[in-house]
DNA sequence: TGTACATCAGTGAACGCGCGTTCACTGATGTAC
DNA sequence: TGTACATCAGTGAACGCGCGTTCACTGATGTAC
């Protein structure tokens, strides 16, 4: 009952994660669906056969990726919107608290970016899941405002998911730039933002088409 | 010189457009990168061997694939757009054009969102040109309209970026959702364009951020 | 029009290679007494 | 604490298979006279 980790557990995962690892660096420059069970095991230093160890096959391997690049990061997004501060400067903290992840860990999010609409069907499946929360999550954060009175559940829902959608498309962007445009891709994005804002602020002067 | 067509071009060409059909069909379900040059051969109905008479790999015949996706709409946006009307009703004329383009060849623009993104390089770049020039035509188009008068040529740029973003977004979220949440995805994309139609509307009353 | 030669799209056999998966195994770690 | 057995992460050999690419070829189409 009382035993330590094991230190049988601790090396497997060590081993999972090597695997993991080796997987993210060889997508940088390819899709899940080209990548070889055995051309992981080779960057990761263990036998073809030590893969079965962990994941069914790759495809299983791609949902764990998933799950590390976008499972941790929806407590964060809760955090900063329980602080103070007036609506959009919210929303903005809540965009370059993600947009630093993304450049801290660009391997992960070229991988969502390229899996997103990939050829892997699970894949795809665990990505838009995760995405889909993380809408709800902004969602009900903008329902908090003041500035959120009068709307409903499915604009604040749909505005969520703009911003998500968005958020996966600047940080694609941003890598596919590189260093050099960077400033310019991330000028073009306040702007966009800038102007999904305006729209926010006069949503409700406008009659509600009801279709 | 005033000879025909030649018997032997016409059959390459439908050899060649077999070639890319079959590549379509096989990539509704698998990207581009993990697309076998015999599985297309085979799909075709030729052998092997034939098909680096046409393309030097599965990488060009991507890039052709683009060429085919793409290529043929920039005509269209140009004529939606010189037809009278007001400024949102001609953007609207124009996202309902290309709608009706992803509609009918689905499988094609599933190709597009799928290596916008995807691990071909080359494919990756001519997607991002094709793309590009249609933010332009957009812009332009957007640019000769009563409402876009005191707007940047920058902003004007940025908002044709938007839109067209915005409708391989769609595209492919359509393609994603299958008929049956189609509506629902339509709902959502006409709400999240009005909500940049109001941002537009007001765009130069707010005080333009200088970075 | 007819003939003789050139072109070239598509064929079919052959190659070496890396793939995913299986299997029995090894030896360190875990567990029961 | 010590011993005897169970577990199981990782090994290494082996397999059949489809891959991309090469090569010399065939025979219909094109061209020159």
């Amino acid at each position: 009952m009382s035993h330590t980790v094991g230190i049988r557990q601790t090396r497997k995962l060590r081993t999972r994660q090597s695997l993991l690892d080796a997987a993210l660096g060889l997508l940088e420059h390819q899709s899940l669906s080209s990548l070889g069970l055995r051309e992981v095991t080779r960057a990761a230093g263990v036998t073809p056969t030590a893969f079965y160890r962990h994941f069914e096959d790759t495809a299983a391997l791609g949902v764990a990726l998933v799950e590390e690049t976008l499972g941790s990061l929806h407590g964060l997004i809760a955090a900063v919107l329980v602080e103070t501060g007036d609506s959009e400067e919210r929303v903005d903290r809540s965009v370059e608290v993600i947009a630093r992840h993304v450049a801290a860990q660009p391997a992960h999010f070229r991988f969502i970016a390229r899996e997103q609409h990939g050829g892997v069907g699970p894949v795809r499946e665990a990505i838009a899941a995760q995405l889909f929360r993380f809408a709800e999550e902004v969602a009900c954060a903008l329902g908090q405002e003041p500035g959120a009175a009068g709307w409903s559940e499915e604009d604040l829902l749909m505005l969520g998911g703009f911003y998500v959608d968005h958020m996966v498309m600047t940080a694609s962007a941003l890598l596919e730039a590189g260093p050099e445009r960077e400033r310019e891709v991330v000028r073009r994005t306040k702007r966009r933002l800038r102007l999904v804002s305006i729209g926010r602020a006069h949503w409700l002067d406008e009659a509600p088409a009801r279709d």
